[in-house]
DNA sequence: AGGCTATAGTTGAGTACGCAACCAATATAG
DNA sequence: CTATATTGGTTGCGTACTCAACTATAGCCT
């Protein structure tokens, strides 16, 4: 489902969490170890994850000043754009596919379940944003 | 999780799977449009992914008498003895990792809930059958 | 200072898929 | 009974990852 709503938007799943991420980070900008971590990517999956939404110009790199090791990812205005088009129809599709299924209690008890497993506490959290 | 314990018997997740759906299909075999539509795979993926398992000896070709356009993919006795070995540690993983979070009344919620999903009455079956 | 060790990031090789194009066998229509 | 559409399966190509090796910094500890 998300895969086909996101390739409407030419964003992959993986795409979009990251804008989002970056989005809700301080400045709209993340360490790249970081963003690798909430996406559950390895570093090298960002580097080319990064990559892609570069070369479309909706992230830049750069540098931090205390540690020369680190290069930020930084959402340009255009990729916060992006975001909140492509928000708008992903958002509304996933919201349908949950409520078609469930009650707002069911949704409740399923996203605190969930939220118990490995990481599913941000997961969740996500999802129930915007 | 899953990839981990399974990576200790060699097996991918899908692998597993694709043994026990043939475990349990009469005579121990499949066509492989069912394998991958229950494996959730395209026909390629399911190509390939038998093509590892035939090299392996635990699954082989048959072919239909009453329609030369299928070929069984069939569970050799080497790959029930695969099965049947790597289930026990894979079976008892997945069962501590959820009862180390959820009372017996929470799974029971949860696979209730999470059966509405497409497909998802076979998949919550399957993981409670051992 | 000099020498370990850990951390941030990139790159090359390999893997597990999907998609589209294809072939063969079967069903359906006219 | 041919002509067309449908279904089962394989193959080539592209993609999104991982893992292992590597570079460059940074933080220790003596």
């Amino acid at each position: 489902m998300s895969a086909e709503l996101e390739a409407a938007h030419g964003l992959t799943i993986n795409d979009y969490e990251a804008l989002l991420h970056l989005s809700r980070a301080e400045g709209g900008r993340m360490r790249r170890v970081d963003l690798a971590d909430q996406l559950i990517l390895t570093a090298s999956g960002v580097t080319r994850l990064l990559d892609g939404l570069e070369q479309a110009g909706f992230v830049e790199r750069a540098s931090c000043a205390s540690d020369r090791r680190v290069t930020y990812a930084v959402l340009t205005e255009t990729g916060r754009a992006k975001l909140r088009e492509s928000s708008e129809s992903h958002v509304a599709g996933v919201r349908a596919f949950f409520e078609a299924r469930y009650s707002g209690a069911e949704l409740d008890q399923l996203a605190e379940l969930l939220g118990r497993l490995p990481g599913g506490a941000d997961a969740v959290d996500e999802d129930c944003a915007a």
